[in-house]
DNA sequence: AGTAAACTGTACTGATCAGTTTACTTCTTT
DNA sequence: AAAGAAGTAAACTGATCAGTACAGTTTACT
């Protein structure tokens, strides 16, 4: 019986935070009552206060989590001898994945609802995590460093694919009026992304050998 | 006494616009009360409920005349003879002013936490205004005729076009954790942004004049 | 001047909800 | 097995808030 090594108090607090992640998922923060959360964690509310000592912290707590997942993202080693646009298309994907992820969209449009008339919490919260170097920026140093990208602010150049990416797959369907995008959709949002990116940043070389 | 012609029912009705203007780019819908909206208007709680059936009325009408305004955008004529880049970015900046305004972003941080958890309300709304044919559609379109930019699907065009703007300068101020954008920090986005899409449009001429 | 329409303030209804209290029971640990 | 930590249901507090009712006043129009 290790698998249940957990005690009883664990198992409740994690019922909690499972219910709490369906329940503002699907009502939103403003929209899930205490008493509606302690009924599907099928846990007394006392027990919610027990371990949580206010709205506010269970939906921190669930934040802090999901953004501490997003950031394990396996690493696309930057590959010399393949094509870029395949390299950064697959970066893209993962991109879109996390993001447009029923999980990620569904804590995100929580979050959202959350911190609108907060921003100081928001950029207290983003503050604290720091901005975390990601995959995407260590391939494209390392492909500025191969010479095949230009030199470019690496830190704008994540932004705008970030902004690609998003507008198309996370913001309409954060607010609902665009239904999840469909796998050929996905493919023409990752080509379009990776061709307008590499139009601008690429290094077209010349048919001779390098100058030195 | 010609610009008093307004009856005072009439005046009564536009204080109360006025304030739920204020009041909701303020505190947000939730976050306002009818009775503290009274107070604002400077009218008893019973003329609001004259004027408008429910909150939600008051919402959909300041939503729909702002974008109704919004749609009232100087068209940039196509110039033939003249640089892409200097039209591209002045249809560029038009678009960062109108997105990044005080007032057009408070309005629309209202509208999305009014709309966040009511997705079909949203998509009823955004439908019945229908996708009005902007500035940008225009001007992209007689650049193509022209030849000066490739062959493209304008909507699409259009939307990458808006990504990059917004993911720099309207999210993240909609949600608070980044400020306004400094005059600098436009033109940037701006020339970024134009540079970018250029890259992957324009249509780059050889020196011999243009085959039949 | 007189009437209808629109306004006012105050108080009420009915509902929700975060968080607390109580009196009691069940686990866990020593 | 006893103590104490953590659980439970149910009722309660105190507050907010959308929307209504009412009794009386002001404004617009004939």
């Amino acid at each position: 019986m290790k698998e249940k090594r957990k005690t009883l108090s664990e198992k409740k607090r994690e019922d909690i935070l499972k219910a709490a992640k369906r329940a503002f998922q699907a009502f939103g923060v403003q929209g899930t009552s205490m008493d509606k959360l302690a009924e599907m964690a099928d846990v007394s509310k006392r027990t919610v206060y027990n371990h949580f000592a206010t709205k506010e912290d269970i939906v921190l707590e669930l934040l802090r989590d999901l953004w501490n997942r997003s950031m394990i993202q396996a690493d696309v080693e930057y590959q010399p001898d393949k094509p870029l646009k395949a390299q950064l298309g697959r970066l893209i994907e993962d991109e879109i994945d996390l993001v447009s992820g029923h999980e990620f969209l569904g804590l995100a449009r929580a979050a959202t609802g959350y911190f609108l008339y907060r921003p100081e919490k928001l950029r207290h919260e983003i503050e604290k995590i720091g901005a975390a170097e990601t995959a995407m920026h260590r391939w494209l140093q390392a492909a500025v460093d191969d010479n095949r990208l230009k030199p470019m602010d690496i830190s704008v150049a994540v932004k705008q694919l970030h902004n690609l990416v998003k507008g198309g797959c996370y913001w309409p369907q954060l607010l609902g009026y665009e239904p999840e995008l469909s796998s050929e959709a996905k493919k023409q949002l990752v080509d379009e992304t990776a061709a307008m990116f590499l139009s601008h940043y690429q290094v077209r070389r010349a048919r001779q050998s390098h100058p030195v």
